[in-house]
DNA sequence: ATAAACCTTATAGCTAGATCTTAGGTCAAG
DNA sequence: CTTGACCTAAGATCTAGCTATAAGGTTTAT
């Protein structure tokens, strides 16, 4: 049995998150002890680990309470259910990793552009590009 | 001169967002109505445009700000701080590309051992990666 | 016995970027 | 002259995932 603290400190986590993670529902101490505290069991902290892997691979808590649900109740589900929700998250981190690339890639083309140089910012391309409704970047002679 | 509806409208963004911006200091009409209405100049739009832009390569409102405090006042700035914004947003831009790379490779692991069946879940080594603290996930056979 | 460390609940606050609500005042058309 | 679109300010609400505070009770070690 532990104690929040000590479960806490064994999975390098706050107390005030495994409350956090009590109040939405994610994770319930199996028991209180007499005074009120909580009482996680080792079958609480593999719960716990799940949660966190699940959060460690990108899921939100949402999603994970979703994975847990099916988690604690494998034989009523399928491959199926898990591999969808598996695939609508790979597809939403696709989506995150493309606006990025977008990003990555203007930022990129600012930056080459831009000399960088202690002279005034009047002949700066980077803010020429943001002034201006083009894509294309002037490079600075 | 726009009425802040008209300037919405043209930009495609919610007349509350304008108010946001003026609250927090991005954008504020240069004059306003004998009846209190804002009153935003070709300008004003352009500047509006200026934060669209940013925005849209990336930049936080925080961020835009400040390149905004630059665009006003080029004469006094150097590309080298403009430069510099640009850069930093880069790398943080990069660094979050990474953490979604990882997500996307452990995702895409754990959809291609699944098979994804109509049958229990029991045997899901989706679930079972996620129970396990190992990173290898074992296809389903 | 007392101090430190730990625990309890309930509630508020944080970031970011809006969006919505309330309770009104203004303006143009029919 | 009334309807409906538009506008005002100030403040609340939302998402996500915690983190902090207040005011108190419990445990453990010395
Ligand atoms: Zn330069
Ligand atoms: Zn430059
Ligand atoms: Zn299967
Ligand atoms: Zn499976």
């Amino acid at each position: 049995m532990y104690r929040i603290g000590e479960l806490a400190k064994a999975c390098d986590i706050n107390n005030d998150t495994l409350r956090f993670y009590e109040k939405n529902a994610l994770l319930t101490p199996s028991s209180r002890s007499e005074s009120g505290y909580r009482l996680y069991t080792e079958k609480d902290k593999n719960i716990l680990q799940f949660i966190l892997r699940a959060k460690g691979v990108g899921f939100t808590l949402a999603e994970v309470r979703e994975l847990l649900s099916i988690e604690v109740n494998k034989a009523d589900n399928a491959c199926a259910d898990v591999k969808t929700l598996v695939d609508i998250k790979l597809a939403d981190v696709e989506r995150k990793l493309a606006e990025l690339a977008r990003f990555q890639m203007s930022l990129k083309r600012l930056s080459d552009a831009c000399c960088g140089g202690k002279e005034s910012a009047e002949h700066c391309t980077i803010l020429e590009a943001l002034e201006s409704n083009t894509d294309n970047v002037r490079h600075e002679t």
